[in-house]
DNA sequence: ATAAATATTGACGTTAACGTAAACGTTACT
DNA sequence: AGTAACGTTTACGTTAACGTCAATATTTAT
C-alpha cells in the first residue's frame, strides 16, 4: 500500500503543517475551539481535528475573529436541534454570506486600485529610462 | 445650482457617514493616517481626507491591520520615487495583489461551505415538518 | 540507559485598536 | 446670559490573540 494518510497528529506535525506555534494552538484549545483527544497528558489530533483548525485559520486570513470561526464552524453541524434552532441559524448563515459578499465587493476593487497603481508604477519608470 | 457636494467636513459628519467614534478618527490621526486641516483647533476634513478614511475602512472590512492600510494607501502616490523605490512598490503591489487573490479564493471556499450549511438546514426543517 | 527532542502546565508580558472618562474651550440657539 | 451641542487634549483602561519564559515530564534515538 503506497501513501497511507495520517489520521492522527501531534501538535507539532498541526504547526508544522499550518505555520503556527503551539502557543497559538493550545490557546483555540483553552478557548474551546479545538478538544483533542489525550494519550497519557499527551494530545493527539484527528483528521476532524486538523479540518476544524484549518478552517479558523482560513477565517482568520479573512479577518474573523476566532469568536466568528467558532459560530461558523458551527453551522457545519447543526446537530439536533428544533425549528427555532434552525431558523436562527438560517438567518445566522445568511448574515455571514452577505457580509463575505461585501468582501467579495471590497476585494474587487482593492484588486483595480492596485492594478492602476501598479501600471502607474511602470510608467513612471519607463519614464525615467527614456531620459 | 442644486446638490452641492460639500468638500470639507467636520469629524461628526465622518463619523456618523462612516459609522465610526470620533475616537477612532482621531487615532488614526495621532498614528498619522488622516492630517486634517484646523480652523483654530478644530479640525477640518478635506474630500482627500474622507477618501483616506473610506479606504483604511475598507481595509478594516478585509481584515487588514492599519499599518497594511497605510502602506496600501501610499502606493497611489508614489510621489517623486527612484527607479529602485518604484521597483520596490512594484514588489510590494504584486505581494499584496497575491494575498487578495488567496483571500477571493478562500471566501468563494466559505461562501460554498455556507450554501451547504444552509441547504442541509432547509432540508432538515423539510424533514421535520413532514411529521 | 542516557542524552536529545518533544511534550506538558502555569503565569506574566505584549501589541493593536480603540473605549471611556475627566476637564475644559467654543459655537449656536432662544 | 444661560444652556445645549459640539469641539479639544490628556490619560488610564480594555480586549483579543497570542509571545515568552520557566519548570517539569515523557518519548525517542543511539
Amino acid at each position: 500500500m503506497a501513501s497511507e494518510i495520517a489520521s492522527t497528529f501531534s501538535i507539532s506535525d498541526l504547526c508544522k503543517e499550518f505555520k503556527v506555534t503551539t502557543r497559538t494552538v493550545r490557546y483555540y484549545e483553552d478557548i474551546g475551539l479545538l478538544s483533542p483527544a489525550r494519550r497519557g497528558k499527551t494530545r493527539v489530533y484527528s483528521l476532524s481535528d486538523r479540518t476544524r483548525l484549518k478552517l479558523i485559520l482560513r477565517g482568520k486570513r479573512l479577518g474573523l475573529s476566532l469568536e466568528d470561526s467558532r459560530q461558523i464552524i458551527d453551522m457545519y453541524e447543526p446537530g439536533k436541534s428544533n425549528v427555532q434552532q434552525l431558523n436562527t441559524l438560517i438567518e445566522a448563515i445568511q448574515l455571514q454570506r452577505e457580509k463575505l459578499h461585501r468582501q467579495l465587493d471590497d476585494i474587487q476593487n482593492l484588486l483595480t486600485d492596485l492594478e492602476n497603481a501598479e501600471s502607474d508604477c511602470q510608467q513612471a519608470l519607463a519614464e525615467t529610462s527614456k531620459e
